[in-house]
DNA sequence: TTGACAGTTGACTATATAGTCAACTAAGAT
DNA sequence: ATCTTAGTTGACTATATAGTCAACTGTCAA
């Protein structure tokens, strides 16, 4: 069908040049790479794409939706709020860890590598990450209200909470990624948890 | 002199890197590029630098020895230890705010900034931004453990705290930069004190 | 059957790129 | 005086790059 080979191609461009570019960088991974690499001819490429940074910005997109289910996941109001967030915890570890057995190396956090790459540079792209730092913390900040709802967590912003366990989230991750170190990201939850000013032993 | 022209040239290579570099990235700063702004032609950089990637090595070392003097400074033993955490919290402060100034843009911390981006592809830089990592950690690990001396903080692992601290402070300038928002910048000084275990009015 | 059209193909352009080289210059040492 | 050595000059190469284009193909709807 024609139906199947257009959205192959166009999946195969968004899926490929996600992972290319997570392994090494925009810069790096050149339009021809990335055609090579999922079958697709040049024409095709720009038939999808205006250009390489639009082809950056849909890919990362896509990468948040088909990521999405899991943090659903981890995320769901079903759980203990601070469940919830120790889910998290672990659920950047296996990311990580899944990517690096992958690829031998720490690749760090594909959304935050682009935009910290090309934040000065190209500004569709850093308001594309930017977004994506919002849902993240969106996630965490409802987290955080149902913890205090409870009594678990003391009263506070909780958007400012949840800003600063994303914040810790991410510079974790581009440590575990400069020091090419997993062991860097079993330490999360107890910091994040002085961050909330919960007990250590407490929570969980 | 030609001595004199020699430091020149390569001091200006140097120099115009580091500052090309974090304005934009790695990848969008061509050799011509850097070369065209140093005033210095292309023969004397090859003269100099065994490759582009070698530039970028020297030049982050060039810019930590630079910007030494002053970390001395806040992180002087004369100083209270609290007050030398909070010192560098403003420290981080006034550089992206002066950068910004110059450049109208948040620019981030440049060794992070070249470490995420070209740690899965360059093993010589990484290394390098992993070696400045971990000096910045022992300047605040010494301030933390006379923290602990002096019964401000806690006893713990300081090398421990001064990971999470300095994590903290990566994750918060890469929030700055995405986000193109010095503002986030004002908020370090309570989660530093959180993750410390200070209470937030006592210290400072 | 035909016409519209989304998607495909691959050759093509113009430019930018990292890195090379051999001849040249000037200063300081002997 | 001349030799050595560190640095300079700018033209040169070979390749990689993002992006273009016009002709082509298969499908679906009328």
């Amino acid at each position: 069908m024609l139906m199947d080979r257009e959205s192959r191609s166009r999946r195969q461009l968004l899926e490929t040049a996600a992972d290319l570019i997570a392994r090494s960088s925009y810069g790096t991974v050149s339009v021809d790479a990335i055609c090579a690499r999922a079958s697709v001819h040049k024409g095709s490429f720009y038939h999808f794409f205006l250009s390489k940074s639009d082809l950056a910005v849909a890919a990362i997109e896509d990468h948040w939706e088909r990521a999405r289910p899991e943090k659903d996941r981890v995320f769901s109001p079903q759980l203990a709020p601070l469940d919830r967030i120790a889910g998290w915890c672990e659920l950047m570890r296996r990311n990580q860890t899944r990517r690096k057995e992958a690829s031998g190396m720490v690749l760090g956090c594909p959304y935050m590598s682009l935009g910290s790459e090309l934040s000065t540079t190209d500004e569709k792209i850093r308001r594309k990450c930017r977004e994506i730092s919002d849902r993240t913390c969106r996630y965490v900040e409802s987290a955080i209200r149902d913890a205090q709802a409870a009594g678990l967590v003391p009263a506070g912003d909780c958007a400012l909470k949840a800003r600063e366990l994303y914040t810790f989230s991410v510079g974790t991750i581009l440590q575990a990624k400069i020091n090419d170190d997993l062991g860097l990201l079993k330490d999360m939850k107890p910091a994040m948890w002085r961050l909330l000013g919960v007990r250590e032993r407490v929570g969980r």
